[in-house]
RNA sequence: GCGGCCGUAGCUUAAUGGUAAAGCACUCGGUUGUGGUCCGAGAGCAUGCGGGUUCGAGUCCCGUCGGUCGCCCCA
């Protein structure tokens, strides 16, 4: 077939078995979600490009280079979401939440957008799920998001997670340490490769971050040394807690997040990937955001994880997502046997039983052969004959052998068969 | 945004520069109302798109669009 549309770049079609991935990915995490006291959120999948750029940071690569951002129009400049975060910070201030009782716990499933090369498991429109704790923060509630999430991923099946885990203090502690930095890069600039020296300048954090650059890093000046004793009793009570959980982790003293709202606990879940470890998302505490966006200081933390890369690998580890899927099969012959048939169908309904059809084909062959593909337990054939006198012929797929029954106890009859 | 590799039917792959093939999947048959296995047949708007070189391009060159991997960054 000649194609005169392809899907965006970095953008897909979901269906089929991927769809069934993320089904099972939404509903796992929605009813986690939801049992530790996380009501589900929409917004809009565009915000006033400000509520980004403010809050996410401005030199941040999200905003300088990755954001969909264009004009209304209207004349607004607005922004396709690149994550999820402050937007539901703009929701919380912009309806008054703080007046109801704290905090307040949103969890949501929904498609992100950033302009990048897209890769394997990274692209232009790509899906999270993630939790937001707003107006009650601290240590306990940073332990009880990574808490859900672990959660989530081992019931999905992901195993060997591994967490890795940081604080870079409260705002203050964060401006006095990058100072701390600087003096130190600096110093050892003529060591560093060029992205960093760049780096150095603008965001001297990311230098830790740098996988070129160790030398530099391993004595260079830790986080966790600088930061203010609040913050560090803060740290130490996120890690008991996660003890107290038997979650695992590992302190990584260079882990630092990209976006600018962050302070204190950050953390990033990892499982091993096909070459290597993959990424699956983080978090942390954005106890700053709030005020960034003009509302009062208010104590907050979320997380976030990719789904894409999550599906990745449920696939990688052999994964499967079981669909529900209908037992019985209703096959008839001529037109008295299709109205029985309907009826019979909303019996089944009724009974819950999950029940597939084919009334738009009329060979009883087509028929037998869908069932077949379907892979039922039993098809139940309605003709002529058995429309006349109320009875349905039961095959049973595996055996071949079939029975007679009456329309009235075949439902009844089904649902023994099926225990 | 930069660099490497890749692009033939729904899928997996063939085709020394010389008629674009096969398997799987699909559809229909193998006597009236019975699936899977088997046998037979059929159908398929396939060389991503656009240029160039050549008597002739799926094959070589350029561009472009996608994909993929790495960088950057991150989910």
């Amino acid at each position: 077939m000649s194609k005169s549309f392809q899907s965006p770049s970095g953008m897909h079609d979901v269906f089929g078995e991927q769809y069934d991935y993320f089904e099972k990915i939404r509903e796992v995490f929605s009813r986690m979600a939801t049992t530790y006291g996380f009501e589900g959120i929409e917004i809009p999948i565009m915000e006033n490009a400000k509520v980004f750029s403010r809050g996410v940071g401005e030199h941040t690569d999200i905003i300088e280079k990755e954001m969909y951002a264009f004009k209304t129009k209207g004349g607004d400049q607005v922004a396709l979401r690149p994550e999820g975060t402050a937007g539901i910070v703009r929701a919380y201030i912009e309806h008054n939440l703080y007046t109801k009782s704290q905090p307040i716990k949103f969890f949501y499933f929904a498609p992100f957008f950033r302009y990048e090369r897209p890769q394997a498991g990274r692209y232009r429109q790509f899906w999270q799920f993630g939790l937001e704790t707003i107006g009650k923060g601290g240590p306990v509630v940073d332990a009880q998001i990574i808490a859900v999430m672990y959660n989530v991923l081992r019931e999905l099946g992901i195993k060997d997670l591994m967490i890795e885990i940081n604080s870079m203090g409260e705002s203050k502690c964060r401006e006095d340490f990058e100072k701390v930095l600087k003096k130190y890069l600096r110093k050892e600039s003529s060591s560093l490769c060029a992205d960093c020296k760049r780096r150095m300048k603008k965001n001297p954090l990311r230098v830790l971050d740098c996988k070129r650059c160790i030398k530099v890093k391993e004595s260079a000046p830790q986080i966790v040394d600088h930061i203010c004793p609040k913050c560090r009793e803060d740290f130490k009570k996120v890690l008991e807690y996660l003890e107290e959980l038997k979650i695992p982790y590992d302190l990584n003293s260079f882990l630092v997040r990209g976006l600018d709202y962050y302070t204190n606990t950050v953390y990033e879940f990892f499982a091993p990937g096909e070459e290597g470890r993959l990424a699956l998302g983080g978090g942390g505490r954005y106890d700053g955001l709030a005020k960034l966006l003009g509302g009062e200081e208010t104590p907050a933390t979320g997380a976030a994880m990719g789904v894409e890369r999550t599906v990745l690998l449920m696939k990688n580890d052999g994964i499967k997502v079981e669909k529900e899927k209908p037992k019985i099969f209703i096959a008839q012959l001529s037109d008295l046997a299709k109205r029985k048939c309907l009826k019979l169908f909303e019996e089944f309904r009724e009974a819950k039983i999950p029940v597939s059809e084919s009334f738009g084909q009329d060979s009883l062959k087509g028929q037998m052969s869908k069932a077949n593909k379907m892979k039922v337990d039993y098809t139940l054939i309605i003709g002529e004959e058995e429309a006349a006198e109320d009875r349905v012929i039961v095959r049973d797929m595996e055996s071949g052998q079939q029975e007679s029954l009456s329309t009235k106890e075949v439902v009844k009859e089904i649902k023994k068969k099926l225990k």
